[in-house]
DNA sequence: CGATACCCTGCATGATCATGCAGGGCCTGG
DNA sequence: CCAGGCCCTGCATGATCATGCAGGGTATCG
């Protein structure tokens, strides 16, 4: 039997949904929850398997429940079930812990079947959703943008140790050469990223990717 | 019609999809071939609506190949059908810019409908699959590690105009202060960041998200 | 009300930097 | 062989910064 807990605010969804699913061979709904501070205060002692979890509760959300479970049962696996399509609640369920993410238009075989993948190390997910995570990774991954500025690899170096806080002279030092180089890298670095000074060097070669 | 390109090595297999898909009522498989570099040549005037993609392909790749025929068509769907389940390749395919990610042991019946879903704005994958792509977004973006420092506003203002390559005096100006106030800001930035430098303190502020 | 946190200002000094100019050496490709 | 890129060195000067010390104000909170 797979435990699970529901934390749902609506009454008759959540009653509807314990009874749905407690009727399924696989399923235990062992508790029941309206907002996600209840659920939070006993979850170590009902410590299920799958929490199914709405996302807009009063009080904490679904969304920050997720974390908190998490950290309190890192095995458990947290499924979303909500209305919510959009984006920004994919996205930060996903980071916040959860596995899977269903709306709830979803029919009951369906969710059976998704909650049982969940706890077989799949990601219940339809292919929309899919999509959206899949764009999210896209968005946030595919531009390893190649910076139109090449530096070298001397010019690397110095701009790594600025970071870390080094004068020219320690840049210098580390490097074995003269803190007139260091200089004289740092003016080709300069003049490369259209820059007049280190922290503005620093700042582009961060987020160029450079360093 | 869902116009549809097949590309795989193996015969046996690019022409026992080619029949299966063919089969379907909405797909029509217009053209079909053993490399990526085949594909590519006259995937313009092919013009899919959907690419079905093996990976292990004599010469290019199908993953380098989904990201030139992305270039080429950003608007076809390219979806993965390979052996391979391990998170290097389903990482690199979905960054190429592939929407759907299925294996080789997909039944005719799943791979069609999974077409019409690609052609539908979805992304079909397994439970098992979808499950890999949460894990690795959330091993790449969970820790949107929040960062232990607490700066205020102003040092976040201070922050980011140094960032920009401007003065204290410059700073001071735009932020309609004394120079000697951006003075103070910078000393107790440097003292949460526990750095001495201007560069140090943008880089760590960056690299922690605080600009 | 005292504690705490944030914000603002001032002065001073030695350290560090930005930039201009000038030189030499090594290597690769046309 | 020359051009061009990269690397190295030197000197000089005015600008800017790092840091120490000292003071003021406002606001929130227990």
């Amino acid at each position: 039997m797979i435990d699970l807990v529901i934390v749902e605010d609506k009454k008759a969804v959540r009653e509807g949904l314990a009874v749905l699913l407690g009727a399924s061979a696989e399923l235990d709904c062992v508790a029941k929850y309206a907002n996600a501070e209840d659920m939070l205060a006993v979850l170590t002692a009902d410590n299920p398997a799958i929490i199914l979890m709405d996302i807009g509760l009063p009080g904490m959300s679904g969304i920050e429940a997720t974390r908190r479970a998490k950290e309190l049962l890192p095995e458990t696996e947290i499924v979303i079930l909500t209305v919510h399509e959009d984006d920004g609640n994919i996205f930060k369920a996903i980071c916040a812990g959860a596995c899977g993410y269903l709306l709830k238009d979803t029919s009951p075989g369906d969710l059976i079947a998704a909650l049982k993948e969940a706890h077989e190390g799949g990601s219940p997910m339809t292919s929309r959703i899919a999509r959206r995570v899949v764009s999210l990774f896209q968005d946030k991954f595919q531009p390893p943008r190649e910076s139109e500025v090449r530096i070298t690899d001397r010019e690397q170096e110095v701009l790594t140790s600025l970071a870390q806080g080094n004068s020219y002279a320690a840049i210098a030092d580390s490097m074995c050469v003269a803190a007139d180089t260091v200089r004289f890298h740092i003016r080709n670095i300069y003049r490369k990223l259209h820059v007049h000074s280190q922290s503005a060097a620093v700042a582009r070669a961060i987020r160029e990717d450079l360093i």
